[in-house]
RNA sequence: GCUGAUGUGGCGGAACUGGCAGACGCACUGGACUCAAAAUCCAGCGGGAAACCAUGUGGGUUCGAGUCCCACCAUCAGCACCA
């Protein structure tokens, strides 16, 4: 029967029916977690990018499993969050009826593709059983510290009615609403991430992750280091704090900025020029964060009137207020040094503030402003002539005898905002009592249920609170009347730990049993979209260390390896998108070629790591191959009915060198999630064995073996069609429980190598020796062979380059 | 603006730590089979008559550069006054 949908049905069935993909947490064998990130059951059905991403991930894990690797392969689904929530207010659908749905059909999908998980550990973060766990690790976090509340100014998207972290806001709009953002203040729920940012940043060096992805969690952590100064003023009435990591321009400070919203402004604004700072403020709230720091808005600020002491030369500057300082950033203000800061000296030039420079270039007595790198400082007094270098070390140790100043780091990370306004997501679970303050829902009490019957609408206010039957309840400590928290968490939350869940999926008294998950976490390979490098990669980095901190683990890291897998774009090179219609069902193709073509495809038609536009064009090269096999099996078939055993020749030599040089190719390629160069070395192989079966003689025994091989080499990779190839051959079970084919060495041996034979670099020509023979030998072969004899003896020879057994390179003298 | 990634035939893409550029395919061309076509099989396939020239452009290092260094161009992605 010709490869087709039919045949990916059967052996559906029949792995089914043999549980092939039972997880063994018993087996001896060494284990290995390979992951791919959860998909987020938003569409109703499995998209181009879901396939691209687990298709191939599928096949490194049936790869994995046949090297004799006990392999954790799970799936699950992300399944609380926004999308839902809007179709449900356009549709009146339930989200957790749209959602079920969603998770059927997409489970379906991936028994479709051929999967290898086994659904016995699977998530859905929507379930209670799993939210349940979720709300207990807050509340855990909570107990430690590692939670907590305050008002603070926050993203307000109008169109969704909720509030968006810094990192949702995608260039001054609503990530997924696309509407402009605006600033707004209220009570949220953060965690506290910042206490890790120290060891998410040093604990990077030891993770095996592509380096751009490490280096974009380095600059979202942004740690600075510098130095802390403190500015009195005149009469001691108050002081500003400072962060600078240029305390070596301390001497050309001019005046001092503090954020508008900074707590001191109020106090220290002088009453001539209360008017005006007010009025700033207040423009100043009007603008989002995204404006306000827009480099191409042109810099603003008022003089509160207040003055201070520098205290490294007693000069008294002035105080402005100034947008472009924020005050969640470091101290909240700045020193300016205008003669050494794009930014303060622009700011000086428009407000006419003065400028004064005090560092120079080492070997000149010039300065040009600003000036803005280190060099010699001058006009600074007792520091005069000292590197800036030196100087910081100097002033930090002078400052410090008085108070005045200290080393200092700074991190650009912020605490994670985890308190939403929705109705979809897992409610926080805290109880708010007049007597008893806030107060965690005890163990005991989770999951606190979300409920079913709620007003979702957006209209400004936590859905929840709409519910008088969710909202009130007794304290948990005193027994009184007491009110629910009514928002719920960032879906971040749920995937930040949902891979230490998977092993221990069913556990219904705690989160994950230690000893059980030790044996699986953390995992080993992970494999997923770049578009994750901070936000989700940095929450379960923070969460892992967080929940070892709290002794429910002991390992520190999620994830060892993590592997990015491109974007397949549109046949238009465009990203796909409903809106632009360029978008590829994967649907029709199953449905026409079968899942293993279609898998086959994208993993020979692009580079994994990178993707590119979609090509239908390239199917039909699959559909050939898959073909081309196909016969070479039915005519082995028929060849095997007249046994021979024919002496080994060249021939059979040959063929069994290939066989060899192509497992330790694929196995290769495969552990690097290369699969184009390894079906490419498939085709090979293929193409050999066409070639031998054409023999007028041929050596059954060693034909069939090396199909053999062949096959179990395509299992991982084609696998529904392996099988059923494997079935033709006559062999019994499944492939996929085959040992994947280790090289034999001695069958490597014999044939022939061509060297290159270079003059001055240059490709001359090409002499064949014996691939086994020592480097000497074979340069014993090259010197003697007529073709370099006649180059030798025709020139002036300045040197001869051997790279043994590689190449051979004569540098002769030009005329 | 800053940071990062990418740039190789008509196309998708190969090329390990510097060592035969274009593996493997697609498309194309010629041939075989066929009354014919499709399918299949065989052969060819960067440019050039050749010397040679070719991995975005221009330099450099090296016996030798797609690979390393410098400058630039283009495309894509991320970040936004970070003190």
């Amino acid at each position: 029967m010709q490869y087709s949908k039919e045949i990916d049905k059967k052996w559906q069935e029949k792995w089914k029916e043999n549980d092939v993909y039972r997880y063994d947490p018993n087996s001896k064998n060494k284990k290995l977690y390979t992951l791919e990130m959860f998909s987020y059951p938003s569409g109703a059905k499995l998209h181009l990018g879901h396939w691209f991403n687990y298709a191939p991930a599928d096949s490194f894990a049936r790869f994995k499993k046949m090297q004799g690797y006990n392999v954790f392969h799970p799936m699950g689904f992300d399944a609380f969050g926004l999308p839902a929530e809007n179709y449900a207010i356009k549709t009146g659908i339930h989200p957790e009826e749209s959602t079920r749905k969603n998770i059927e059909t997409m489970k379906r999908q991936l028994q479709e593709m051929g999967g290898s998980y086994d659904w016995n550990y699977s998530v859905e973060t929507c379930m209670p059983d799993y939210y349940k766990w979720t709300q207990w690790i807050f509340t855990k976090l909570y107990e430690n510290g590692l939670a907590y509340k305050k008002e603070a100014p926050v993203n307000w998207c109008d169109s969704c009615k909720t509030v968006l972290a810094n990192e949702q806001v995608i260039g001054g709009k609503c990530e997924r609403c696309g509407s402009e953002v605006k600033r707004k203040k209220l009570s949220q729920w953060f965690f506290k991430i910042t206490d890790y940012a120290e060891e998410l940043l040093t604990g990077l060096k030891d993770l095996d992750w592509p380096e751009s992805t490490k280096k974009v969690q380095v600059n979202w952590i942004g740690k600075s280091e510098g130095s802390e100064v403190i500015f009195k003023s005149e009469d001691n009435s108050f002081e500003i704090t400072v962060f600078t990591t240029r305390i070596d321009t301390l001497n050309g400070v001019t005046y001092v900025v503090v954020a508008p919203e900074s707590k001191l402004v109020e106090k220290i604004t002088t009453e001539p020029n209360k008017e005006a700072v007010q009025k700033y403020i207040s423009e100043t709230l009007k603008l989002n964060e995204i404006e306000r720091l827009s480099t191409e808005k042109e810099k603003t600020g008022v003089f509160t009137g207040a003055y201070v002491i520098n205290p490294i030369n007693g000069e008294k500057v002035p105080v402005w207020i100034a947008d472009y300082v924020l005050e969640d950033y470091g101290t909240g203000a700045v020193m300016a040094v205008p003669a050494h800061d794009e930014r303060d000296y622009e700011f000086a030039k428009k407000y006419n503030l003065p400028i004064k420079a005090v560092i120079r270039k080492e070997d000149s007595q010039e300065v040009e402003l600003p000036f803005t790198e280190y060099g010699i400082l001058f006009n600074s007094g007792k520091y005069d002539g000292m590197t800036s270098k030196e100087a910081q070390k100097q002033m930090v140790e002078d400052l410090s005898k008085n108070n005045q100043g200290k080393k200092s780091v700074n991190y650009r990370l912020k605490d994670w905002l985890i308190s939403r306004q929705r109705y979809w997501g897992a409610p926080i679970p805290i109880i708010y009592c007049d007597k008893c303050g806030t107060v965690a829902v005890p163990e005991k009490d989770l999951p606190v249920l979300l409920p079913k019957n709620v007003e979702f609408k957006p209209d400004g206010e936590s859905p929840l609170k709409k519910s008088s039957e969710f909202m009130n309840c007794t304290c948990p400590k005193c027994g009184g009347k007491a009110t629910r928290e009514a928002d719920t968490l960032d879906t971040f939350v749920c995937s930040s730990w949902y891979e230490l869940r998977y092993p221990d999926c069913k556990n219904s008294e705690k989160a994950f049993d230690k000893d059980v998950i030790s044996k699986v976490a953390p995992v080993d390979v992970y494999v997923g979209g770049k578009e994750h490098a901070a936000m989700h990669l940095i929450y379960a980095r923070f969460m892992t260390k967080a929940l070892r901190d709290l002794g429910y683990l002991d390992f520190d890291e999620p994830f060892k390896k993590l592997i990015h897998q491109g974007m397949i774009l549109g046949p238009d090179g465009n990203k796909m998108s409903k809106s632009k219609g360029n978008t590829v069902s994967p649907e029709e193709y199953i449905e026409k070629y079968g899942s293993d073509i279609f898998r086959m495809y994208i993993m020979f038609g692009f580079d994994y790591r990178q993707g590119g536009p979609w090509d239908e064009k390239g199917i039909d090269s699959m559909v050939k191959y898959f073909t081309r096999i196909e016969r070479l099996i039915d005519t082995v078939n028929e060849l095997k009915k007249n046994e021979s055993s024919k002496n080994i020749t060249a021939k059979e030599k040959d063929l069994l060198r290939l066989k060899n040089q192509t497992i330790k190719a694929m196995t290769a390629d495969i552990d690097d999630f290369s699969f184009n160069t390894a079906i490419a070395r498939s085709m090979e192989l293929s193409n050999k064995l066409n070639e031998y079966i054409r023999e007028n003689e041929i050596n059954t025994k060693i034909l069939l073996d090396t199909v053999k091989t062949y096959i179990t080499l395509l299992a991982p990779l084609a696998p529904h069609f392996a099988e059923e190839q494997w079935e033709k051959l006559g062999e019994k079970g499944f492939v996929y429980n085959e040992q994947w084919p280790k090289v034999i060495e001695s069958e490597m041996n014999g044939g022939t190598k061509e060297i290159p034979i270079q003059v001055n670099g240059k490709l001359k020509t090409c002499i064949t020796v014996d691939a086994d023979e020592t480097p000497d030998n074979i340069l014993k072969q090259i010197k003697s062979a007529p073709q370099v004899v006649e180059i030798l003896e025709n020139s002036e020879v300045v040197k001869e380059i051997y790279v043994p057994g590689k190449i051979f390179n004569i540098v002769i003298k030009k005329d």
